[in-house]
DNA sequence: GCAAATTAATGATTTATTCAAG
DNA sequence: CTTGAATAAATCATTAATTTGC
């Protein structure tokens, strides 16, 4: 017997073709019971843990990600180039997202991904508009009694004179370019977004 | 027509380039004035508030913790495990499977379901559908065992038998094996015979 | 034709973000 | 401010395609 029988799992056509049709009909994030069901499903076929149909759908949802983002980030670039604004506006990528497919597993009226932290980004930047309903300390509201608050609080004073950027402290940060990967202007930021 | 501009701070990477080397420079709790000409300065890359300079140092900073914290406890577990094996290590949650867990009973009850993840692919590795076992320590998790199934049992909701393959919501992936299908789409089905 | 060498895909891990609760 | 939970992004690693010299 192979004394390195299989490192890793390799999916047989029929397995993938069912994980590939179950893609395209919307299973983003399966949870535990999905996975497990789906796992079941494709024992038939061959060996298959529940671990690699989660780490099927992850893959393949980021690479999926992947391929629109680097896509978009082209396009981008070309408009950018094109215009070159003073603030290049994140692009993000409103894609796939599963339009509740009631083909799979009813669950909670045919949602699975409720809350995926796509809208994540909403937060932050919305902290003035929702500061009503915060309860207490957990809502960026509560530190606007900061003395940084104040500050922000005026953005007409600080964007009139945004324009000058010439500092002591910040002269020792060159403004060096260093190269980024890919996807040009969205690598490390991750202005990962998703769509619901 | 910039759909829907995203309600939040997403730093370009120049941006994010000078708040790093402030960070490694010593920068840590900027105060009011500081985060104003920080602003200042990176508005010039984009746009930017205030607010996000400052939550973006208050949570470097709690990152960057706990990214120390957990590699001093990582070195801490793998010289305990060496010499003495006095408690479970730090990052293992005994408990985690426990059935009262709420995560994993809302699929049936018309709840939003929270995110899943970490813990669920702690259940799902070593949990082989078919009759080989997994090489031993091939995972680092193999600890969990199985655990994970009995864990995402649903109490309720009737469909919690994982034997048999033709589940209800399986039969609508046809198991057609009808020897085709494979176009572009399946250009990367590796693995296995037939791929195209 | 064939294998060693190289490259492309993709399974599996690790790390970083994010939100929410404490 | 801290911590837990759940990803998503980035990365590592292995397998399959393919290229190449013979």
């Amino acid at each position: 017997m192979p004394q390195v029988p299989s490192t890793r799992w390799c999916p047989t056509p029929e397995q993938l073709m069912i994980l590939e049709e179950m893609y395209r009909s919307g299973v983003r994030t399966p949870n535990a019971s999905q996975i497990q069901q789906i796992t079941s499903h494709l024992s038939f076929y061959g060996k298959i843990e529940g671990k690699n149909v989660f780490y099927w759908f992850q893959n393949h949802k980021a690479r999926d990600r992947q391929k629109l983002r680097r896509r978009l980030s082209r396009q981008q670039v070309q408009v950018a180039s094109a215009s070159l604004p003073p603030h290049p506006p994140p692009q993000f990528f409103p894609h796939l997202y599963q339009p509740h497919n009631p083909q799979f597993f009813h669950q909670g009226g045919g949602f699975q991904e409720p809350r995926q932290g796509l809208d994540l980004l909403r937060k932050l930047e919305t902290c003035s508009s929702r500061d009503e309903a915060s309860p207490s300390g957990t809502s960026p509201a509560s530190i606007y009694g900061c003395e940084w608050a104040a500050m922000i609080r005026e953005p007409n004073s600080g964007e009139s004179s945004m324009c000058c950027h010439s500092l002591k402290t910040l002269e020792l940060f060159p403004t060096k370019s260093t190269g980024l990967k890919e996807e040009s202007s969205t690598s490390k930021s991750s202005c990962s977004a998703s769509t619901n």
